[in-house]
DNA sequence: AAAAGCCCCTGGATGC
DNA sequence: TGCATCCAGGGGCTTT
């Protein structure tokens, strides 16, 4: 489910809340993608600083290193004062002296990781290939094509990927290829330097449109609070296959890239 | 170095 | 209230 937006609407929710607060105690449901990395009772008695986002994932500065939060495809984080008994897809548990922090994923691709440092093998596994921040100031439009410009893959793909830049997923790529019209099969190598101005530009514009409608739910996103995002309902193309292009009323097209679905209108993304 | 496939896992929708 | 099949917002790993 969560891309930047989601992520960033997540962290938005439970930031300043949990800020300053002490763990109290950890309880892990079942498996994650990863293990925790460290003995869960270790966590307890460290001072939660501050909680940052590098791409999708979450940095939860802590006394002694950095707890990593990712929610996956299907995660969810519930920040409250009392949570209740954990359901059956609630695999973490952060409890704090400020509330109690709560994973909730049922299909278990997210992972909670805790990591000695940034700089450490550990991080640098999981952070270390990621790309610029796109709302950052740091996402600059001549380092943008100069990456672009290394990547013979289709640029949606190469959006995807996170390597060039950070928290486009699956939605906001098909979003943000649809606002540059560009056709998410055409090679980035191959956008003109004025092309990739409008993508740069687009991906920029659609995630910071997301974050402000609260991010899109499609099946079970909610921010800490358990409230859904609304963004979904201004798509142009994202899962509106067949329907009219809400520009041209061309018919929106499906594809499949790497075992991902693509949405295109075939009138205003010509190439 | 970069690209393409595979796989982790559960649940909901759809079809028979 | 039975299957079987396909699909889903991610991303690390292995192989080309």
């Amino acid at each position: 489910m969560p891309e930047l937006p989601e992520v960033e609407v997540t962290r938005l929710g439970f930031a300043s809340a949990i800020a300053g607060a002490r763990i109290v105690a950890v309880r892990m449901g079942k498996p994650l993608r990863w293990p925790l990395g460290c003995e869960p009772v270790s966590l307890s008695g460290q001072q939660v600083h501050t909680v940052r986002r590098r791409g999708k994932y979450l940095l939860l500065d802590v006394d002694q290193g950095i707890l990593l939060l990712h929610l996956g495809m299907s995660g969810s984080l519930a920040f409250t004062a009392d949570p209740g008994e954990p359901g059956k897809h609630d695999h973490f548990d952060l409890h704090t002296s400020a509330g109690v922090l709560r994973l909730h994923d049922p299909r278990r691709f997210g992972a909670a990781v805790w990591v000695p440092g940034e700089d450490s093998p550990q991080a640098r596994k999981l952070l270390g290939h990621l790309g610029v921040e796109p709302l950052d100031a740091g996402f600059d439009l001549s380092a943008f094509c100069t990456a672009m410009r290394q990547r013979i893959a289709p640029v949606k793909q190469v959006l995807l990927a996170g390597e060039v830049v950070v928290g486009v997923g699956n939605i906001y790529a098909s979003e943000a290829l649809f606002q540059a019209g560009i056709r998410p099969t055409t090679r980035a190598a191959r956008l003109s330097r004025p092309r990739l101005a409008r993508l740069h530009h687009a991906v920029r514009d659609v995630l910071t449109r997301a974050v402000a409608k609260g991010g899109s739910t499609l099946r079970d996103f909610s921010n800490t609070q358990g409230e859904s995002g609304y963004f979904q309902l201004e798509a142009m193309v994202y899962g509106r296959a067949g329907q009219p292009c809400k520009v041209c009323d061309t018919p929106i097209r499906s594809i499949r890239q790497g075992q991902r679905a693509t949405f295109f209108c075939p009138q205003c993304q010509k190439a």
